[in-house]
DNA sequence: CCGGATACTTGACAACTGTCAAGAGAAATC
DNA sequence: GATTTCTCTTGACAGTTGTCAAGTATCCGG
């Protein structure tokens, strides 16, 4: 084979390769669609076909299992959710704006992707019971952590002090702030998302008291 | 008719309707069990009956529903569920104790009902995208979040200062540590029982500071 | 002991599930 | 343009689900 026809084919390859994964992100994303609307329990292989422009058999042509899909799902899911919080901190020069930027990404969030979320804590109650998406589930809860911790312990450096509660126990916090805001918004409660701004910095003042 | 037999047949009415409750608590009882084992999504009537010593028709004999049924465990989880807390504020005479009470309750349920509450956390979450369940869950929730506060606002009181977030707030918070204690828990961390009984008092400090 | 009410079991039903094999259609290769 | 390879559809399968009707067993008052 001359080195011409070698590389043609690798491109070849690497295009059929990108084909394929991009039509599993594609119907990644038509299933996250579903079970963010459905839930888990009650979200079915035919039901996810129907949100895409396919039919239910070709699920097994990408996917070699349910749970393959569902697992491919979490890890889209992720992807997008981290990017938000990225800038936040970087960009932070003096602890107020720090404290209201986390405020304000926060209730953006709630607003504008509340139903991923619902997902999100479906899905993590769910490998409390089924050990197949525990470890991407897990995987996800700590580069959460870690997200919120780099917020924390970088609040408290510009303030020059030490946090009050140790990573795990911020983020739990903050994670239960938000669920509860998440729930309320979604019951029809529009208010949720100012109190979820307010109570963000005011919860990040009572963790990393002021020297 | 006669007033005694008019008494004896309320009387005997009296215990067929107690007869009838009490098979409906006892196969409620089986139902919350095979529930807080195996989930929501994975439980069957037919797997629920099972776990009594019934079989599984009998369940359409006392409940009329799959839904009726799993609404009343849920409220049957509510009366074992709230009991615990009931003592703690009466009891308490300074805060100091109040404090170290709450945390040692917290890491006490987490330690005895732990499935029990990943069912709760499961079947919160279910009442998201069933509104079936939503009435019920929303009780439970409210009264929970009535505890917090009772514990909450006591020691504030007891410090002579108030609290520095709303009943909602709190509650978020400590229901997010119980969260993250219990899924650590449930994931064979034993020292998430000693962590939960450290942090409970040290947030409530944070959440009431003192004068 | 009898007869009716109560309590429970059995077996069936239709609907739905994940899975997969057979084949049709489209695309790429030569 | 023929043939091979890749995509996708269709229809079927075995198993599970909630539901319920018919029938059996048990209890209890008379």
């Amino acid at each position: 084979m001359t080195e011409v026809a070698e590389r043609n084919q690798t491109r070849v390859a690497r295009r059929q390769v990108d084909k394929f994964a991009e039509r599993r992100t594609q119907l990644a994303a038509a299933a996250l669609q579903t079970l963010a609307e459905l839930g888990y329990a009650r979200t079915s292989l035919r039901e996810i076909a129907q949100n895409s422009e396919f039919s239910h058999g070709v699920l097994h042509y990408y996917f070699s299992d349910k749970i393959e899909l569902i697992t491919c799902c979490v890890r889209q899911y992720k992807a997008e959710c981290v990017k938000r919080y990225d800038g936040i901190v970087a960009s932070a020069s003096t602890p107020d704006q720090l404290r209201l930027d986390f405020g304000a990404v926060m209730a953006g969030t709630l607003r504008d992707e509340a139903k991923m979320h619902r997902l999100w804590y479906d899905l993590r109650n769910q490998s409390q019971f089924d050990d197949a998406y525990r470890a991407d589930v897990d995987e996800i809860d700590l580069s959460l952590e870690r997200m919120i911790w780099r917020i924390v312990s970088k609040f408290a450096e510009l303030r020059g002090v030490t946090p009050a509660l140790t990573s795990p126990a911020a983020y739990a916090v903050y994670d239960g702030l938000f669920q509860h805001a998440l729930f309320r918004y979604l019951a029809g409660d529009a208010s949720a998302v100012a109190a979820l701004e307010q109570e963000v910095p005011r919860v990040l003042d009572l963790i990393v008291p002021a020297a």
